[in-house]
This record gives structure tokens, C-alpha cells and sequence, in this order.
DNA sequence: CGCGAGCTTGACGTTGTTCAACTAGAGTGG
DNA sequence: CCACTCTAGTTGAACAACGTCAAGCTCGCG
């Protein structure tokens, strides 16, 4: 792998992109921007590991990444799929400044790194950007909190739906889409075995509610799994 | 029930209770004095409801509350019991400003309203109440993710050696203890029903790891809980 | 004394995991 | 071009974990 350490980008491009940056002047724009590593990835390589020292937030650019906590007996938990876009800051910071997950590319990707000074500096001089990584963070909070009660209350063929649901509608945003995920990340995402996955999407198939080949999968009633994952 | 409007208390003198009104001005108190509100509770009454519109912020001063989750089947996820000097911000405040748990007193207790917007002013005013309350959001979310772990992949065994040693050191501060939770609310702690619950106390109780006489718990051997707890 | 709420216990059924075996496809090297 | 290997996917059977249900218990309180 071969990193590139060149800035091909300005911050200020990519306001449009990163909608948190839209509240940023030129001043602090410069500040973020003189403060940036852009970095390439390939599929499957690291961007932050879990329990390394938090120095920098990323923002991700280009590609998609799993961001999952790396669990008892090797067992990975997938806290969500990050967009091109998104803004990936680690719990810790302003607390202990470690990682409390782990992100990884799924797909050919691009970063860039900012320093959690820079970050910080920014935070203090434009309130309104500070509350806006406020809301940000609550947003995260909200989205765990339905994560857990989602995977402690509900059974698998529940949580397959909220899988599936979760996959068509906020990652590949089509009822018809390819997955990178395999079938073990697939039961990393909704909290069990890979073996219990299959079963279930063999009877969703059966029942003629996905059509399924290897890693397409077309959802044909989107009904029926709304409802399946409304009842646990 | 009946709540006092009457003003006990000045915010200036809770700057030793609530840790996070250290950083604030007199001027910065006082908006936080005028826009507050203390109500008293009787235990087991509701601070906040889930779903309901999220106005305000609560400072607990005195007696504790649990702050849960309501999910499907009238079945509760409890997230923490939150303590006296505890600030209680729900996940909604600049989101979608609803609340996304329920708190009810657990005891008689005391807690202040502050009103959003002068929440928002203060923090507007002064960045570092900014980045202490980005703090502690990452603080809570940092505890969110552990629980996820611990829920999703440890059995029950592990999961009442985590309630167990979670009421020891965070709420009653002592390996001998008298709890007001129920039965029924341990579970709703770990995520489990409040029979099994009874049956792996017991099975503790047997092993010679803690004393038990109907609410009060006396932890004779913390090493084997935490043993127990890591184990899963 | 009797009532009700929370606690306890056991029997039973369901849910989900584990393990082992088998399959298919994608490199890899001779 | 053909074994060979490696990985991911798939299937079934056995098993363990956990919830459900029903019954009995305890204790405080009217």
C-alpha cells in the first residue's frame, strides 16, 4: 500500500461535502486545512485501531468504512457503516484520547486527517460549529441507544430485517444493491453467528421476501421486513 | 405530589456539586439562575418522558434516579442510575429536542430545570463549557459502547457480575450494600429476565461470592465477580 | 387475618450457538 | 492446463443458554 501525503484537496472544497464545514470561516477553514494529511487507502486497511492513542479526527472522502468495536474472543460488534463524508471522531476525545473503535475500509477510500488541535482551536473560537459537533455527537448517542435496544430485545430474524433495512436505506440507498460486506460482517452488524445469518436469509428467500445471490441482494417486500422488525 | 417553585438554592453555590459549572462566569450562573427551576420528587415519580418534547435539562441535586430505555413489550433497558450533582442531558437537546429515555426517581429527590435555550446561550458564550459538555457526551457515549459489548456478547452470568460490581462501585460506593432496585429492575440492568436474574444470585449466593438478604448484597469476593465479568 | 406485590423455584420449550462436514469459486504453482 | 489450497458460504445435528409459564412463598400492610 502507498500513501500519498500530497494535499489534492482544500478544505474549503469541500464544504459542500463535509456538512459540518459549513459553518467554518475562511480563517478557521485555513486552520483545519493547514492542519490536514490526506491520506489513500485500500480495501481493508485500518484507519484507526482500538485502544491507540486518539491524535486525530478523519473526515472520509472518498469510500466507505466499517466502524466496529473489537469485542471479547475476537468477536467484532459493526457500529455503523461510514459514508464518503462523513466525519469519523472517536469518543475519546476531550476524554482519554484513545480509540474506543476500530475503522476499517471496505473499499479503495480516501481520508483526510485532521490534528485534535486544530479541531479544538476551531471548537473554541466559532460557537456555532461547537454546537454543531454537539449535535452531531447526540446524534451518534441516539443511534447507539436504538442500537441497543434493537439487539438486546429483539430476536435474530429482527435483527437480520434491521440489517438488510439498514443496508438498503442508509448505505446503498436502493432496494436493489452489492454488498462488500460478507455474510460474517453481515452478523457482526447485527450481533451473531454467521451460520444463524444464513439460515435467516434462506428463509427470507424462501418466503420470497429478497432475492438473493451471493452478495446481491433485492429486496422485494420491504413491507415484510418493516414488520419483522417491528415485532423483534 | 407537590412540587415547589420556590428557590432554595442558587447555581453559584452547585458549582462544587455539578462538576461542570466550574467553568462558568458569575455572569454565565446568573442566566443559568433565572431560566431554573427546582422541583421536588417523590420516589418513583418521572423526571422525563420518553418521547416527550425535550425542553429542558435536569441538574439532580439530591437522590437518585434511573435513566432507561422503553422498548418493545413494555420491556426497559436501564442505561445508568444517575447520581446526585449529575447533570442529565438527554440525546435529543439540538437534534430533534425530544427525549430518547425515560428518568424516574428511584428516591425522594431534588433536581434543578434549566431551560434549553439558556443552555444553549451559555454554551455559545463560553468554549470551554462547550468542549466540557462535548466531554461528557463522550463520556456517556464511551459507557454506551461498553454496554453494547457487554450486553451483546457476555451471558447472563457476566452480565450480573457487571450489575453487581456497576452498583457496588458507581452507585453505592461499598461492597456492602442495601439497594431500592427490585429484582425486576436488576434485569432490566443487564438486560435479562428478573428469574434468571434470582437463579444466578442464587448461584453466587451458593458459591460463597456474596452474601444476600432480600435487598442488601454484601460482595464477599470481588476478585471471582470480576473473573466472572470478563470472562463473559 | 387476609390480601397483594414482589420474590423464588422447577419444569418445559424455544432460541441461538457450536461443531463438523461439505461445496463452490478464486488464486497459485508446477 | 491441471491439481492444490484457501477462503467464504452453506447445511444439519447436537447442545447450551435463556425465556416462559405456573405454582408456591414471604412479608408488609390494611
Amino acid at each position: 500500500m502507498m500513501a500519498t501525503y500530497l494535499k489534492s484537496l482544500n478544505c474549503s472544497e469541500c464544504q459542500k461535502k463535509i456538512s459540518i464545514f459549513r459553518f467554518l470561516t475562511d480563517e478557521e477553514l485555513k486552520i483545519m486545512n493547514d492542519n490536514r494529511q490526506e491520506v489513500i487507502f485500500n480495501a481493508g486497511e485500518m484507519i484507526f485501531k482500538q485502544g491507540s492513542p486518539l491524535t486525530h479526527i478523519a473526515c472520509l472522502i472518498i469510500g466507505m468504512a466499517k466502524i466496529y468495536i473489537e469485542g471479547f474472543n475476537r468477536k467484532n460488534l459493526i457500529l455503523k457503516i461510514a459514508q464518503p463524508g462523513e466525519i469519523i471522531v472517536g469518543p475519546g476525545l476531550f476524554v482519554d484520547y484513545k480509540h474506543h473503535f476500530s475503522v476499517t475500509t471496505i473499499e479503495d477510500a480516501m481520508a483526510c486527517f485532521i490534528h485534535v488541535d486544530a479541531i479544538r482551536d476551531v471548537i473554541t473560537r466559532n460557537p456555532a460549529f461547537a454546537l454543531e459537533m454537539l449535535k452531531q455527537v447526540h446524534e451518534s448517542d441516539i443511534k447507539c441507544y436504538e442500537k441497543l435496544i434493537n439487539l438486546t430485545q429483539k430476536q435474530m430474524h429482527g435483527r437480520v430485517a434491521d440489517a438488510l433495512l439498514y443496508l438498503s436505506h442508509a448505505v446503498y440507498k436502493s432496494n436493489d444493491f452489492r454488498t462488500v460486506l460478507s455474510r460474517q460482517e453481515m452478523a457482526e452488524l447485527s450481533a451473531m453467528t454467521k451460520e444463524s445469518v444464513i439460515r435467516i436469509i434462506k428463509e427470507f428467500r424462501d418466503e420470497n421476501i429478497l432475492q438473493v445471490e451471493g452478495n446481491r441482494f433485492n429486496i422485494l417486500q420491504e413491507e415484510a421486513l418493516l414488520n419483522i422488525s417491528l415485532k423483534g
